[in-house]
DNA sequence: CCGGTAAATTAACTTCGTCAAGAAATTAAG
DNA sequence: CTTAATTTCTTGACGAAGTTAATTTACCGG
């Protein structure tokens, strides 16, 4: 188990309080009957619940602004300022921190380069950031328990260690509890696309879904997925490798060793890779690439088609295979992208079978901040879970 | 909502009596502190919840065998013949009908050829065979109150409507009501895979599985899966298309429309198409080309073993998105498919990706009876879930 | 026959949620 | 201004389901 000390704090006691929390939480203010309506529960059960989430402060009661016959709503909503909560993530050159309120809207946000990739060093790069961002105010110092950090790779979010992450070349750190030595925080570690599903799932586009996917594109292209009411986990640690799906059959061999990896097609590194050798040029940067291509460029214009299509086929396997409600797709800069949005769409709608092509596709960028803003919210979950 | 007659006799009332039973039903003979210790039950709540069970026949006590220290054991196990449970499954040209008991254990199966594929016609043929299968003895008769009915498909579990079925030629048939009106038994109609997929979960080898696949190969080829708890629906009908996720560039076109399917390749009918055109022989018959095959035709060994690659492509697609625990492939007669057995698992070991490639495969041959057996096991499903 | 030991059972208690009745807060009508 | 109508919210009795802790049961070995 992660390090945690008990947080007596800890306003949900029940099934139905955290049913209740959750609703509201998501839903934006409701009233009693909606949220009983909504949930199953009855609504002697959600005025139950409900006040000691009101008592705690976690919930506030708005007043009713239409009105119509009968007595009056009192709207149930989140008292978002109540507490703050921490996110922290781990790239393999910098620290991406922020504080973020009950609703898991950023507030600060940071940046600390990584001078090394080592665990101790990690570890204090964390602290000092953590450090940092309580002393923005005094009411985050005050009002702060949690702290969740994400890193690329296979985490047991249980036990908060990191099994292996190839990017900062990590096997077996036991990092949940290196942090808690230093932190005074309850700490839980994860990964970090399965975080930023989870903040897309409470507080973001998956709201209201019941299965959806959540696609990144960058560096890396992964997928967070949810299906059956939870975020898929992979028993051996892995599951939402959508970058290396098999696509081509005479694609390039992906640096995992398959071939004809979406990744190693439509990751920004092969891009520039392709986007090179197309050229010619041997010190094209990804800028220079966009620029060129939105110009007309048709050697490099051809590069982002063929990224495009690969990643088509990624999704429309992702649609075929679990039938998602939606897939929110996201670049990192997804400006960029809109080179090949068109083929995206297009090539998931031939190749997505029958009425898996009514799957809703949305594409938006992915600030660099959202992925600390995923970290943040499974530390907001942990209110609520277990 | 499916027609169904409240069942009075319905053993399971709450949610501990339901753990109880589904754990004696899959883990065999179990104590009931063994119980309590895998269920995370207290021992008391399991004696409280197996009693009624017992009372009402569908547990039994067995004599402790082995003795040590203390007062010995009196393994809970569930009586198999206490109700009996009847499956059909409707394929485009005959039905496959079984009897099973509580295990879904098959005891008897009948195989009738489908004269026409109209909605009526397929009624009166269930009809025809619930009879003939109840006929087979007086305990069926009195001990059976459910049916499980599969069709291939787009199927609404909750109202029994097929809502698409290519194989049938049907759009919103709402078989399940027909069927009430002329079959006096608790009804449940849904997708074929789906139901098989069920019957693996409970009865097969995805026993004690947290999450696995379950793929079929044939003239189509579907995929099953069960993840955090329960089977993949899709959101729009659509799900486990294994079968159409596009493995290659430069594939075939698919009957659905897109390129590089994994059934444009792998399914019998292509297997066939593409060995009648390597060899020229537009008469040949699977059972010819498997037998050609076998003898070392490298024409016809090129074509099994392309279908091997597609397949574990496709494997590894599912292996690198959700990271099941264990994937089960299985065909019709897979005595045939052992042609290309070593070209799935090299395959699925080169491009599942890192820890994906733990994921264990089990192939195995899939007798028809199966299909009908996946029917009957949906309508054993009716009794402990909700 | 008598402890020792582990399984199963029992009984008291706790927790959670429903139900049904009623209080509260408003509009609409006489 | 009073009364009815209407809808939301609250309250308290009740019941279902599961827990803990003590007790009984059924076997062992001396």
């Amino acid at each position: 188990m992660t390090p945690r000390r008990q947080s007596s704090r800890a306003p949900v006691t029940s099934p139905a309080v955290a049913t209740v929390f959750t609703t509201v939480l998501t839903q934006g203010p409701v009233s009693r009957v909606d949220v009983a309506r909504r949930t199953g529960l009855s609504s002697a059960a959600v005025t139950k619940a409900a006040r000691p989430l009101i008592e705690a402060g976690y919930l506030i009661e708005r007043d009713s602004e239409q009105s119509g016959i009968g007595r009056p709503v009192s709207p149930l909503e989140v008292r978002a300022d109540r507490e703050f909560f921490l996110g922290v993530k781990v790239t393999d050159r910098e620290l991406i921190g922020v504080v973020t309120d009950l609703r898991a809207r950023m507030l600060v946000t940071k940046f600390r380069p990584l001078p090394s990739r080592k665990p101790d060093a990690v570890v204090d790069g964390i602290a000092e950031m953590v450090t940092a961002l309580l002393a923005e105010s005094k009411a985050y110092k005050q009002r702060t328990h949690c702290l969740g950090v994400t890193v690329a790779g296979d985490v047991d979010r249980d036990t908060g260690h990191v099994r292996y992450s190839p990017f900062l070349h990590w096997r077996d750190v036991a990092l949940g509890g290196l942090l808690a030595e230093k932190i005074d925080l309850e700490i839980t570690v994860d990964n970090d696309v399965k975080a930023i599903t989870v903040a897309e799932r409470w507080f973001g586009d998956g709201v209201g879904a019941n299965s959806f996917a959540l696609v990144t594109l960058g560096t890396g292209i992964g997928c967070g997925l949810v299906v059956n009411g939870g975020v898929v986990a992979g028993s051996h640690g892995v599951a939402g490798e959508i970058g290396h799906i098999p696509v081509f059959g005479d694609g390039p061999v992906c640096h995992c060793g398959a071939t004809g990896c979406v990744e190693a097609i439509a990751s920004t590194d092969a891009i520039v890779a392709q986007a090179r050798t197309a050229t010619g040029e041997a010190g094209l940067t990804m800028a220079e690439i966009v620029t060129g291509a939105r110009l007309g460029d048709t050697a490099l214009r051809k590069v982002f088609a063929r990224a495009g299509v690969a990643i088509g086929r990624g999704l429309a396997s992702v649609a075929n295979l679990v039938g998602p409600e939606r897939i929110i797709v996201s670049g990192e800069g997804l400006d960029a992208y809109d080179l090949f949005a068109d083929e995206i769409r297009e090539t998931f709608a031939t190749q997505a079978f029958g009425a898996a092509a009514q799957c809703e596709l949305i594409l938006r960028p992915l600030p660099f901040e959202e992925w600390a803003r995923g970290a943040a919210a499974i530390a907001v979950q942990t209110l609520f879970l277990s």
